[in-house]
DNA sequence: GGTATTTTGTGATTTTTATCCCAGTTTTTT
DNA sequence: AAAAAACTGGGATAAAAATCACAAAATACC
């Protein structure tokens, strides 16, 4: 579990957000005295639910989970997020607290930006504060429509959402290999584990799917009807 | 149906956001000048889902539901908002559409602010813009905890929760008059009306909570155990 | 390379909740 | 005031999904 930590370089880093373009050399100077990166290897947790949250995080490249244990104890995926983009933001703004956890799926490169200097930018920038704002809008947006899907369609359309949403929106292909494990994917959709196990291979006895035995490779077969599902909830 | 139009003064107003509180007197005056009032009655729909969203809207006064039709066309009520409040800015700002209605449920007096100029001064302020950006922080905080709570409890917990949110945001009594039906609290709560009346009568079986016949008058008087019930899940 | 651990598949059962249905009530409209 | 519409209560039934239990498979670990 070693950590490679380096000072950042923000000026030369080719991964820039939305936001972080429209600062100035003498802001992307004052960010890269003020932000540091770090390498997590698969698995490795970025930060844990309840603690101070002393940083925004920024995904340079990887894939990781934000997750938190519910009201039941019971985990809970909230987003999958592909570099590069920042984490959820809300809940460090307003409150000093990661109101959840992330964890890495997949050997990751993250920057840790203090959210003191954060906040100075946004003050500093109004294109930048802009920027920020509208990262957050969507957010919001997402958790929206997540939070209507999940309380309005049965398992199955569920689950047809977590197959299109990581080959449109993660892989942008038809054959990938799924990052998690199919209890995860029940702590995504909000399913238990078998129930999801016994959906996915119904998926695949009707063709609308394939998967070999271990995941290591899953293919949509039958997209429209997997849309289809999805719709019909 | 008549509605009350006329230019705001909102440099008077008693009623100001945080956000619009840190505006000059200049920024003000742009903003009356491309505002408006209008005062809606109870039951009154103040925009549609899916129609173009041209402005912010701020509640001055009254009760208002932001509700949706999901994807099995089934109703869904998002969030019951208490003057004084933005309705969710976040679809506003990043698409122009209305992701979803809204609906007075009480006699409501509504600002009407264009979205152009809401942009202007977020540009022009950034003591506004950070406050704003907190209000999208906090939509996006509550949206968060709704969809966790709705995933992993079971109805009790929600209605519980529901019953707590009326007692502890809306009135900041034990004794409240519900502003909606039944069949609106189970939308609210993502179940079915049988369900959410068979529930009630539970708890009023079981003294926690008291109601008459038509919900004139509802009573919390066992509210520890109501909070555990939400707890529990 | 063999053992321990984790992950997955599957049947049986139970729980939770939705749906259907209809009869009273209350509210609104005419 | 009568008629229509909307709302509520409650039984019976059905559907969806969780839970339990255990076997099989895959993976990690010495």
């Amino acid at each position: 579990m070693k950590q490679i930590i380096k000072r950042n370089q923000c000026k030369t880093c080719n991964e820039k957000s939305c936001a972080v373009s429209t600062l100035s050399d003498e802001e992307l100077e004052l960010m890269s005295k003020n932000s540091s990166q770090v390498y997590f290897k698969d698995e490795e947790m970025i930060f844990k639910q309840n603690s101070p949250a002393s940083h925004i995080i920024f995904i340079k490249s990887g894939l990781v989970k934000e997750h938190m244990s519910g009201p039941n104890k019971r985990e809970q995926i909230l987003k999958i997020v592909k570099a590069p983009a920042f984490l959820r933001i809300a809940s460090k703004l307003k409150y000093n607290i990661n109101s959840y956890s992330a964890t890495a799926l997949t050997d990751s490169t993250i920057c840790f930006i203090e959210i003191n200097v954060f906040k100075e930018l946004i003050f500093k920038n109004s294109k930048f504060a802009y920027e920020v704002l509208i990262s957050v809008c969507e957010d919001g947006l997402y958790c929206f429509d997540k939070f209507v899907n999940q309380t309005q369609k049965h398992i199955h359309g569920r689950l047809a959402d977590a197959l299109l949403f990581f080959s449109n929106q993660i892989y942008c292909d038809n054959n990938f290999k799924l990052p998690i494990t199919i209890t995860e994917l029940a702590d995504l959709i909000g399913s238990s584990r078998e129930s999801v196990s016994r959906c996915l291979l119904t998926f695949k006895k009707e063709d609308i799917i394939h998967f070999n035995g271990q995941r290591t490779d899953l293919s949509i077969v039958n997209k429209p009807m997997l849309q289809k599902i999805s719709k019909a909830g």
